[in-house]
DNA sequence: CGAATGTTTTGATAGGCGTCAATGTATCAG
DNA sequence: CTGATACATTGACGCCTATCAAAACATTCG
């Protein structure tokens, strides 16, 4: 017997309906993205630099990691939609993204 | 040299200070475990159920998993404080929390 | 007690992930 | 061209994780 056919009180649904399969899918890449320490703290100072973006070249040092391991991470959070990316000569600028941090915020606030 | 020694426009800082790593672990931990698309289906059938909560069998047949892999996350989701369980007799009644995304949502929302 | 049902734990397996060293590529300075 | 700098990619290693089958634990009922 299932619970569901004895409690019969039934809640409000809270937007439409449940999360598909896709959309599940689609929303936990970016949590993924974002369950990492060392990723949080990277996008963290990445949406601090604002529109200018940061250079990969700044962010090393404060992570204490190697390059390559910042390097890898960037691509994740790229990857995620989290950030974006612009070179400008020897250097490459990242910058924060809006949509799937809002993206995020829809779940998140109900 | 370093990038940020060049560009000398700074922006105004998020809120106070870049994530320390013990608030980024605790964050990264709960966006972990958000991060599988079972288990966000998971998490948001709980939700849905409001304060009476939902029974754990009645999550097994919607997300098409072994009754023991829905137990395994709703663990996780129970050791990252999206959730709560109540045993009642037999049953073992999910509902989920505030707390946690609560700080997910002051994170999220800048 | 013994049978049935709901849940958790354990063991095993396949795949994913964070990390670094080493290497590769591109750009700039001389 | 040569050397130095910024960044990305590759390979390897250890650890973590999602999953299920099987077993263990718990509760209710006859």
């Amino acid at each position: 017997m299932y619970a569901s056919d004895v409690s019969s009180q039934r809640s409000i649904p809270l937007s439409t309906r449940p999360l598909t399969e896709g959309h599940a899918s689609e929303l936990a890449s970016v949590f993924g993205a974002l369950s990492d320490p060392v990723r949080l703290r990277l996008f963290d100072l990445v949406r601090r630099a604002g529109t200018d973006g940061i250079c990969s070249c700044d962010l090393v040092e404060p992570l204490d990691r190697s390059q390559p391991t910042i390097s890898h991470h960037l691509r994740v959070l790229r990857e995620a939609g989290l950030v974006e990316s612009r070179k400008e000569g020897t250097w490459v600028w990242y910058s924060a993204t809006t949509h799937a941090m809002d993206t995020v915020a829809r779940f998140v606030t109900r």
